[in-house]
DNA sequence: ATGCTCGCCGGAATCGGACCTCGTCCGGCC
DNA sequence: GGCCGGACGAGGTCCGATTCCGGCGAGCAT
């Protein structure tokens, strides 16, 4: 218990307690009298009585006060994250497949994808909705439409040779999803550079 | 599909399928055409249209018929009983080691049953209120109660080594216990037999 | 005296509610 | 065909309230 928090209105960390504040996850963690168990304010499970918990400055202190940490928030670990820690992983994991790897591309297939990450598809979709706001798919073609967006700016590839390398499966669906996102086709995109072309970068 | 069920009414398998009739389970299987699945009549997840679906004979003839067993219903096993093979597995086995073996005398405890059966004591006692009716604690006591009558009938031990052989772990409970199951006290049960006792049966 | 029963009492285990994660299957959509 | 999201269940974690446990001591009968 910090000493000195009686007096003067109430201190920080009961309002950042009662809201979950995410701002202050890491720097104070409760403990449960009643179970032992201590947490982050961000714990998602229900909140025990404010006359049963008390504040700490640290996990250190909480452990060296008897308290084990919660298996839900796991206040042990270190590095502090909007999220859990083993969901923020997975799903980091998964965009970093989609958007460098492109596991997506091609015939890869969110169910593969799911079965590198150890989880079902089901599941990996709904973390992408809860964590991305985007579904896995969703994602995969945002990425496509950026790498080709990058390949139209920065070279003078045809537009098959650019939806093949940016990930699409065929020229048709990359023309139908580039103009969806950008309310133009490819071509008019390239326009302006190529209004005044010095010579063709690529062989005849 | 079953020959000739189109005409003359409703076969009795529709209602049973309808209804999730336990009563039918494993008399017949259905598969999915949509999903390939094949599954036991009284699976818990949301049916799918009846036109969607077949009616099968066995689980050999839905094997057969390219369908693949349902994950969650189990239909490729052998036994059909009122809930899951895997469920009841694990809380036969709890009685068994309640009851033979006395897990829950002495210094056992529900945590490191639980822990034996490879779950948390939170769902082990889910699992017995809905397979037993009653909690682990509650079937230990009984079982307990039993092996006291038992050996209040056949011996003529004294009170204390009675409630010790029978898994109490004070005489104090014993005489609670007992008292609360029987609405009389322990040896006001043996009174019938040592009114006119043959012999002791045991040492002096 | 010895053995059995029972009220009292503080601490520990149990009980059941609330909420969450994840798996499975399904119909609808593209 | 794959993707999407709804429905629903299994199982895990924490919590407050309740019950259970075992020791102590007092009646009571043999």
């Amino acid at each position: 218990m910090i000493a000195g928090m009686e007096q003067d209105g109430e201190h920080p960390w009961e309002r950042a307690w009662r809201e979950r504040d995410p701002a202050f996850d890491g720097r104070f963690f409760i403990g449960v009298r009643t179970t032992g168990v201590y947490c982050r304010c961000v714990c998602p499970v229900r909140q025990p009585f404010r006359c049963k918990i008390e504040f700490l400055p640290s996990a250190a202190a909480a452990e060296a006060a008897g308290f084990r940490p919660c298996l839900r928030c796991r206040p042990e670990t270190a590095h502090f994250c909007p999220a859990w820690k083993d969901s923020l992983a997975t799903i980091e994991r998964a965009v970093w497949l989609i958007v460098a790897e492109g596991a997506l591309d091609g015939d890869g297939t969110v169910d593969a994808l799911a079965d590198r990450l150890g989880i079902t598809s089901r599941h990996l979709h709904r973390l992408f909705i809860r964590h991305w706001g985007a579904t896995p798919s969703a994602v995969a073609r945002t990425a496509r439409v950026q790498r080709a967006k990058r390949l139209l700016d920065m070279t003078g590839l045809p537009m098959s040779d650019i939806a093949l390398r940016a990930g699409f499966g065929s020229l048709r669906r990359f023309n139908a999803v580039f103009s969806q996102v950008y309310r133009w086709p490819p071509s008019a995109m390239r326009r302006p550079r190529s209004v005044s072309p010095p010579h063709r970068p690529t062989s005849p």
